[in-house]
DNA sequence: CAACATACGATACGAACCGTAATGTAATGA
DNA sequence: TCATTACATTACGGTTCGTATCGTATGTTG
């Protein structure tokens, strides 16, 4: 659980009665069962309510709607990674598989598909669910990446948030579409490809492309739409 | 446009009265009217009926509901995409992903990811959700890959359908939480840091990862939740 | 201690959808 | 012709939403 500051928006002037913190932990609390026990589709604000001993108005008085509230429910279970540093760069690597995981393992898949869908429309909750959902895990990876930089193991001209959504983006991918999880063994197949590439010859690769690129250039019909810069 | 081959389930016996296929194709293009003009939220079965100038019950004859049509519909507008072939394997790759791109520019992800979100549930609509927008991207790319592979452009030991996952996800991440799409740019960054890799020595990461490994194993307290196989 | 401001439980209301059922009429095939 | 199904129209019961209205409870401020 991640510090309790500021999972419900703060109540308006000082004056007048003040909020039950029992109340805010028992509707985050029972919004969590509800979701674990029946999915998103079962958290009706009524059924939280009830379960938390307490009435809707008190959920609006809170939150301004189911997403908000399952957006705060959610983020009081996620944890706030901290970055892997082993001095191992495929070690930290590894780990940091992991912490992508972390959400996916905690909250499964289905539950934050139907979450971001409902935060999507809405910029402010939109924002919430990155810097919430999205953020800690890809703060965490970075600076993991960013000392395999110092440490001269990556590329110096990498670019180090390509790097970061490409292993963010695989566990999200495999998470929502694949049955299983991504597994050991293959992250540590994934690593591989990272790093070491999954071309044979790369530079080859590009000589070839050129050379159909100038081919094209010298009035043929050839169409080629992809640009290359020149090599450093 | 797809084939409309099955755009709508068949319907029941042969005897009877034909479903019109007219309501058939006025049904689908106010679906997809509303998607454009309001988004997912604003689909509701009311709405697509009174804009296809019929009446919810008819909805009910061709769908199961509310997510089905709005499969149905968004199916109707995808292309199924034919695999890029130029003998140019950065090309091709190139290609490739604007292959993956089209599901996301010609639908917008905030209707797929409200739309997967709804199919998830349930197994059938999930199947098909795959099947219709994942699916037939993949496949496509999966041929370039694999005539890249023969070609010995990629290495052999490579894991096709990873290499199939990094591309694809990385499209489907940045459609879903990036405000912009991935340009021209990013790509050819993207597809040089697959090909290429992010390592500067891969080699010598796995040596020293084994290293520590090594010295691990002989006793001390430094741990290694991660481990090699043997380096072909 | 008095006045005030807000939260609390309880209840109710209108609106929007949903999924389905019941009509009578229209269109097809046997 | 007769059986069968689609069609438009209308209606129903159910769920959930977001808000409003009470009287009561619990704090802070003067």
């Amino acid at each position: 659980m991640s510090d309790a500051v500021s999972l419900v928006p703060a109540a308006k002037g000082a004056g007048g009665r003040p909020r039950s913190q029992q109340i805010d932990d028992a509707l985050v609390a029972a919004t969590l069962e509800i979701l674990d026990e029946e999915g998103y589709p079962g958290v009706s604000l009524e059924a939280v309510a009830k379960r938390a001993g307490t009435t809707r108005p008190a959920i609006y008085r809170r939150w301004s709607g189911r997403t908000a509230l399952v957006l705060a429910a959610v983020a009081a279970r996620l944890d706030i990674p901290s970055p892997p540093d082993t001095g191992c760069t495929l070690c930290d690597i590894d780990e940091s598989f992991n912490i992508f995981l972390g959400s996916y393992r905690t909250i499964s898949p289905e539950v934050l598909s139907a979450l971001y869908a409902d935060c999507a429309p809405d910029p402010e909750l939109r924002a919430q669910y990155l810097a919430t959902i999205i953020e800690p895990a890809r703060t965490a990876v970075g600076h993991t990446l960013d000392r395999a930089v110092d440490r001269g193991d990556l590329r110096e001209t990498i670019d180090r948030d390509l790097l970061l959504d490409f292993v963010g983006s695989l566990i999200h991918y495999r998470a929502m579409f694949s049955p299983e999880h991504l597994g050991d063994a293959e992250a540590e197949h994934a690593i591989e490809m990272l790093l070491q590439g999954a071309a044979g010859d790369y530079p080859a690769l590009v000589a070839h492309s050129e050379a159909l690129e100038h081919e094209a250039l010298s009035g043929t019909a050839t169409r080629h739409h992809h640009h290359h810069k020149a090599q450093q």
